[in-house]
RNA sequence: GCGGAUAUAGCUCAGUUGGUUAGAGCACCAGUUUGUGGCACUGGGGGUCGCCGGUUCGAACCCGGUUAUUCGCCCCA
């Protein structure tokens, strides 16, 4: 028989890595609450349709695709078969795949749904995805995420919303991060300098790397593919980032000539209302306007956020991308035929976010308890008693067990141990006739008898 | 889609220039201790050395192929 074994990309997650996970879902969950939220799940197959050609070529590569049911080939082209062409093919033997974001879903349901929906509407959702990536390090082939959007609105009341999310949602979880944020409109007035929308989009591409490749490997890659103008704007940037405050950034992008352009005065004016949001509002994270931030997903038009560690206790070389993102988007809706629908939303990582919390040792010994107090039977006789008294205990709220049947009692208190019980409630023929309860505190390693009905106030000091 | 590395017990890994019966730690089971865990000691179960082929008197070890895993690149959470 053969070794069994998962698909590259996938894991298990066994019970303490499950117990931390719903932690961290737990606390995003309840920040997204905390806004006025609510929660949203789709199917993980969706139709083909929905999904190609909204994440780019690249992405059509990366949708897991499923096989019809039936005798799909006798249907197919016979042509396409004979010459091998699986691109082609495809199209024919597959009508559904696996979602490949929440983003794509959430506006699906809403061209769906527009009679039921009031705007703005907001909801969260946090639910696995699956990309045919290369798995590695940080990278997963199916991942969950966390999303929270809101659309029909275009206030930026709303960015002010998503910003305060992410910050009070790391500095529950203890973890510091840095929150760039920019606007497309900004980038948008390099178009014209750069001479094209070609150029402008591998402009935008390259730039992205910066905090990656760094200052010069950037400058590099634009002079070698010879974008016009490319090392002077990038240059710009560059300057203009290193800057000091976020509004000595938008002054200086105020006074640039080359790059006057309706786009600019856009992002210029939003990002001055965010600001004068958060006025009023203590951020404990760093908010920093990056302005060579560009984010890969077209459909962005307005305010884009990426979220990345920043945190000392994070081993140096654990180097990991970013571990949430998200934006403005004007036109979501539209390519299912509902216009003029804007969309705000983000993303939290969250098997990457468990990945840093884990290297950093930041989860709290609360997101791992489980069993407070361990019945063992010496017989089975004993049986009834502890279960009588474990309802007892549970009634009041303590996660209790009754160890199945009479073993040894070294292998019940092996049990505990193992599974890290504090408290061990020994049942044998002499409690069981007293009417009492040998009670042990297996970290001190003391032990009482006491009578039964005192067993929740003994375990409850 | 491209490149590198790795593959030996359930897990983490040793294994000498190719040489008798492939080891350790952890984990598991039993015992030392008939109702007391963590520590210690004793014993036990468990491997077609990823798979296929080649070289050799002889291969876990050398060579070729293949599959899987993993780390990078592209791209992304």
């Amino acid at each position: 028989m053969d070794k069994p074994s998962l698909p590259s990309g996938t894991r298990d997650f066994g019970p303490e890595v499950m117990m931390r996970r719903k932690y961290i879902i737990g606390v995003v969950e309840e920040t997204f609450k905390r806004f006025g939220f609510l929660p949203l799940e789709t199917p993980a197959v969706e139709n083909l349709k929905t999904l190609q050609g909204k994440y780019g070529d690249e992405g059509d590569q990366l949708l897991f695709k499923i096989l019809n049911n039936g005798d799909f080939l006798a249907k197919a082209d016979e042509n396409l078969l004979l010459h091998r062409d699986s691109k082609a093919i495809t199209q024919q033997i597959s009508d559904r795949g696996l979602r490949y974001d929440l983003t794509v879903p959430l506006a699906r349901f809403v061209v769906m749904n527009r009679d039921k929906i009031h705007f703005p509407f907001k909801r969260y959702q946090i639910q696995p995805v699956w990309r045919a990536d290369r798995p590695q390090k940080g990278r997963y082939r199916e991942f969950w995420q966390c999303d929270a959007d809101i659309l029909g609105s275009q206030s930026i009341a709303n960015e002010g919303d998503l910003i305060q999310i992410y910050d009070s949602a790391f500095a529950k979880l203890g973890l510091k991060v840095n929150i760039r944020f920019n606007h497309r409109g900004i980038l948008d007035a390099f178009a014209p300098w750069l001479q094209g929308s070609v150029n402008h989009n591998r402009f935008m591409q390259l730039i992205d790397k910066a905090d990656k490749i760094g200052f010069e490997g950037v400058l590099n890659e634009i002079k070698n593919e010879a974008i016009p103008n490319g090392a002077e704007a990038w240059s710009l940037l560059h300057t203009i980032n290193s800057l000091n405050t976020t509004e000595e950034k938008l002054k200086a992008l105020q006074n640039e000539a080359a790059i006057q352009h309706e786009g600019l005065q856009k992002g210029i004016s939003e990002i001055s209302q965010l600001l004068a949001l958060l006025k009023n509002v203590p951020v404990t994270n760093a908010l920093t306007l990056d302005v060579t931030l560009a984010r890969g997903l077209s459909y962005y038009t307005g305010m884009v956020m990426e979220v990345v560690p920043e945190d000392n206790r994070i081993p140096a070389d654990f180097r990991i991308g970013s571990i949430g993102g998200g934006g403005r988007y004007d036109n979501l809706t539209g390519v299912f035929g509902l216009k003029d629908v804007t969309g705000v939303g983000i993303s939290f990582g969250l098997d990457r976010i468990y990945d840093l919390m884990e290297a950093a040792l930041l989860f709290p010994h609360e997101s791992i308890q489980s069993t407070a107090v361990l019945f063992c039977c010496m017989e089975d006789s004993a049986l009834p008693a502890a279960f009588g008294m474990a309802r007892n205990l549970r009634d009041a709220g303590m996660a209790t067990e009754v160890y199945p049947g009479s073993a040894k009692l070294k292998k019940q208190l092996d049990y505990a141990n193992n599974k890290g019980i504090k408290w061990a409630c020994i049942l044998g023929e002499q409690e069981v006739a007293d009417g009492t309860a040998s009670i042990k505190n297996l970290i001190s390693g003391e032990q009482n008898t006491i009578p039964q009905s005192q067993i929740l106030q003994h375990i409850s000091q």
